[in-house]
DNA sequence: GTCTTGTGCTAAATGGATTTAGCACTTTCT
DNA sequence: AGAAAGTGCTAAATCCATTTAGCACAAGAC
């Protein structure tokens, strides 16, 4: 079946087997309806493409059109969290069901390369850029001015940009408002950061997470038993702040997590004082990365939705939707065993 | 500074500024050995360039040349693990080292999705192929032969190709060595999938690692107290296997979980009975995944090394080594503070 | 003074698809 | 019958970089 040399069928072999030139072929394989054509002609063309595996080269129609049918996704760093796979999914997505491609390159957590990356992209003439911040402390971005239509994936700029955001607004009132139905009483905040606020463009999801916390907690009844500023978010920081907590004689009906990885600290410091969340208190977190499943019990979190906001932003490069602003995600809550019943 | 039509600058362009031909522009910006031009023109025509910031047209170039200096990326899964992410990180790295970018797509799991992929790269001419595979269990490949340089990575086929993978003979080795150095007389192995060495064409790296373990472990004097096969693994079978083997009565010196997800519900078990890695006994697990640093006290894990594999698959396809075969790459102890110091 | 060799450079072809202008022929209108 | 309108199709230009064949001139050889 295969021939000696693999050389690929063009659109000149169509033409000549199908007796038409290259111009009819063109014409009727792209559905031009201007063209005036035999429905006869037609029918044989496209016989003859398919029976001939016929496939344009995407080299030449680019180089006519200037289009590439191809996105740009630079992320800054693709390999610690689920971020950035999820987000590559949302884009790939999206991308797939309007026939678009996608090439990605990274920044490696260093600013400087975002100048480098964008230069490959636009060397290879992409239609568009999605620029994707995982590192939510990224400050200074600058961003090299194309004349690519972009837009910035969980990460605001000081020029104007087209940007899509996890809602953290919202979010913080629907953990309260969870938190509330729980029947708890009284709750402990931990893990806000210490600089977030202070920097809210250095910052932006998290500082709005918790400006609305301690916003909508203020509104409430709630007694507040601690708010716990940490420097890092990891296992040990939840760890250590639960521990002292409960040295300090308070039992909250709720902690509230800065993010899943302080909620795994939370719950082995409550394992240890034989406190088990979802029975003896309620304990909900945000992000819902994928340790939240794997802790006993399982974890209710707060979902950053990064696959909707990868598909998001290929649509809105796509249909050209490029006004400048913010495009909010919902942030859904997702329901584990970690949350009292009421 | 701005032209109002932001037009690209052309080779043309460069050629008229200089007052050169394009031929010549072209010899002299390739550096052409062969080519006979005046040191002065070398020199103005590389200022001109310069200065009007001239940037081939890679569509033009493909087109031309037949080459796109793109790799394409295949990954069955890119949303659950680390894996896919440190397979991309590697590949990127290596890629971009070459000057090369790499564009993606994903069968989100379906293995006919395969066929689609392929068409997309193949339609954008891409000048190799990377299949990558997270999901062990894949089964029927069904790779289309395409004329492409094609290298597999965390996966074989029953076609003669190259292939990536960790070198899971030696893991397997590796821990049953490193649990005697810890003074362990007795150890439990947890984990072993049901059907992995059923069908080692779909599990291939798993049951190698599982057959290393079982080989090394006869040879030695080590008293195996369970070798449990669970149907999954998750925390949760971890746990009730560990729950089991500890409620029976034994009380091993060292566990060897089959991944950290495992070790996570091991550890959830020993914690429970006041035992703890590193102090009472020894645990040692496979894959290293994000969780390992989080566990109390840290895992120490052996380590599945994706980044090295997609860095390998790009050098492989790049120097045009594609003899069919299998390339392992070494999987490093990581170590933490989970075994015991002897 | 012709013949060779060398030097510096360019015209033109090439790759593959798209698109515009327009040719040749038939049908309809007056 | 002659003009106008309509139908089916194609030639050629275009996008941009690369590469080959070869032109025009200068310097050295005999």
């Amino acid at each position: 079946m295969e021939t000696h040399k693999a050389k690929r069928v063009t659109l000149a072999d169509v033409a000549k087997a199908s007796g038409m030139s290259k111009a009819a072929v063109s014409l009727i394989l792209n559905n031009k309806e201007g063209a005036r054509l035999s429905a006869e002609a037609k029918e044989r063309v496209r016989e003859v493409a398919k029976e001939l595996g016929y496939r344009p080269n995407a080299a030449a129609q680019s180089l006519r059109s200037g289009k590439t049918r191809t996105l740009g996704f630079i992320s800054d760093q693709v390999t610690v969290t689920r971020f950035a796979s999820e987000m590559i999914t949302g884009i790939l997505r999206a991308a797939e069901a309007r026939d678009h491609t996608v090439l990605i390159a990274e920044t490696f957590g260093k600013p400087d390369q975002i100048a480098e990356a964008i230069t490959q992209m636009t060397d290879r003439d992409v239609d568009g850029l999605i620029l994707g911040f995982m590192d939510s402390r990224q400050r200074d971005l600058k961003i090299p001015h194309t004349g690519l239509p972009t837009v910035l994936v969980n990460g605001i700029d000081d020029s104007p940009c087209t940007a899509v955001l996890p809602n953290e607004w919202e979010s913080g009132a629907k953990a309260v408002q969870r938190v509330i139905e729980s029947g708890a009483r009284s709750v402990a905040v931990i893990g806000e950061l210490a600089n977030a606020e202070k920097d809210p463009r250095t910052y932006p999801s998290i500082s709005r997470r918790f400006s609305s916390l301690r916003g909508t907690l203020a509104e409430t009844k709630l007694e507040v038993l601690g708010h716990w500023v940490l420097d890092d978010w990891n296992p040990t920081d939840g760890y250590e702040a639960t521990t002292q907590l409960l040295a300090e004689g308070h039992s909250p009906d709720a902690i509230i997590c800065a993010n899943d990885r302080v909620a795994m600290g939370v719950f082995q410091a409550l394992a240890e004082q034989g406190l088990t969340p979802g029975k003896d208190l309620s304990v909900l977190s945000f992000d819902d990365e994928i340790i939240a499943s794997y802790l006993r019990p399982q974890l209710s979190s707060i979902r950053l939705p990064y696959e909707e906001m990868g598909s998001l932003a290929v649509d809105l490069l796509l249909d050209g939707n490029l006004k400048p602003g913010e495009h909010q995600i919902d942030m859904p809550l997702i329901e584990r065993d970690s949350m009292m019943a009421h």
